[in-house]
This record gives structure tokens, C-alpha cells and sequence, in this order.
DNA sequence: CCCTGATTCGC
DNA sequence: GCGAATCAGG
């Protein structure tokens, strides 16, 4: 396949832009694009383009970082180490029904169908849950809640 | 308890 | 500059 050296290409950094004006959280638009959350806030914040950026201010230091402590930072690491082992990978979702942004509709699951340098721009374009933008599969996978997205399961 | 956003540090 | 680690809040 397509060996991929740099790691923020232009086409990957306008898919950043475009999903994150979208409305995609980070996570989502880290798993669609297939580097980590951190990465894509990283980048973000690079780009100067983070979401509490209105003024230039506002915000310097409202509680004061004590350094590097390490208060409740264990829990989270054991927590990572126990259930994290693997990578995301991509949810082998079906979608039979792919359509484009202009074709995009309520009835449409709007998971971003995109490739870092694909020419094709596609949504998944299936039925969506009521009050939800995926359909039921994508949904899980958007908002892991119950269990989490560790097996792909079709 | 889990997730998301943002910042900071290390490579 | 990129990515992971860390902290803080919801």
C-alpha cells in the first residue's frame, strides 16, 4: 500500500480543518483520519485553530499548574495499561449507501468516509438513529458509550 | 466512572 | 514540529 512518511500532509490537515468546522469532536476526527486525539489537538493548537480561541486572552492560568504532580494520574495510567492494549482501528461498518456532503440529508448517517488524499469525499449515507447524525454502527463508534470499540464487530 | 478539550513536555 | 503525557472540567 501506500507507505505514508509525514505525518500532517496537506490534504490531512485541510481533512483536520473540514472535520473540525464540522463539528467533530477530536476523537472523532482523530479515529477518521487515523492518528491519535492528542495528535489532532496537537495540530490543532499548532494551527492555532483550538475552540476557546475567541480572544486572544481570557484564559492564562485560572488555577495555576503545580508542575508535573502526580495526584490521581495512577488511576488513569492503570486504567490505560488494563483496558488500552491496542490501537483504534476502523470499524468495519457497511456502508452500502455512501453519498456525498451535497447528498448529505437527515436520513443520511454523516460518518466521513474520507481517506488522507482520496479523491472521493463520501459520507456513510445510512439510516441514522432518531436524534443522532450516525447510523446505529457509526454511532457506537462515535459515541463509545457501554462498551467500548476495542473488537470490530461488522 | 468515562469522555473531551487544552496545555506542556519530551523526542 | 509531532506526539504523548498531564491536568482540568463536564
Amino acid at each position: 500500500m501506500f507507505a505514508i512518511g509525514p505525518t500532517w500532509t496537506t490534504e490531512r490537515i485541510e481533512l483536520l480543518k473540514s472535520h473540525f468546522e464540522a463539528g467533530l469532536s477530536c476523537r472523532e476526527i482523530a479515529v477518521h483520519i487515523g492518528v491519535s486525539r492528542n495528535a489532532v489537538i496537537g495540530k490543532l493548537s499548532r494551527l492555532g485553530l483550538t475552540r476557546g480561541e475567541f480572544n486572544a486572552e481570557a484564559r492564562p492560568a485560572k488555577k495555576e499548574r503545580a508542575s508535573r504532580s502526580i495526584p490521581r494520574l495512577q488511576y488513569q495510567m492503570l486504567r490505560t495499561v488494563y483496558e488500552d492494549g491496542e490501537p483504534v482501528l476502523a470499524a468495519p461498518v457497511i456502508s452500502e449507501q455512501r453519498c456525498s456532503l451535497l447528498e448529505l440529508n437527515k436520513q443520511r448517517c454523516r460518518w466521513p468516509i474520507s481517506t488522507p488524499g482520496a479523491e472521493d469525499f463520501c459520507f456513510c449515507g445510512n439510516t441514522p438513529l432518531e436524534g443522532a447524525p450516525y447510523c446505529p454502527g457509526h454511532t457506537r463508534l462515535a459515541y463509545r458509550s457501554g462498551s467500548r470499540q476495542r473488537v470490530a464487530r461488522g
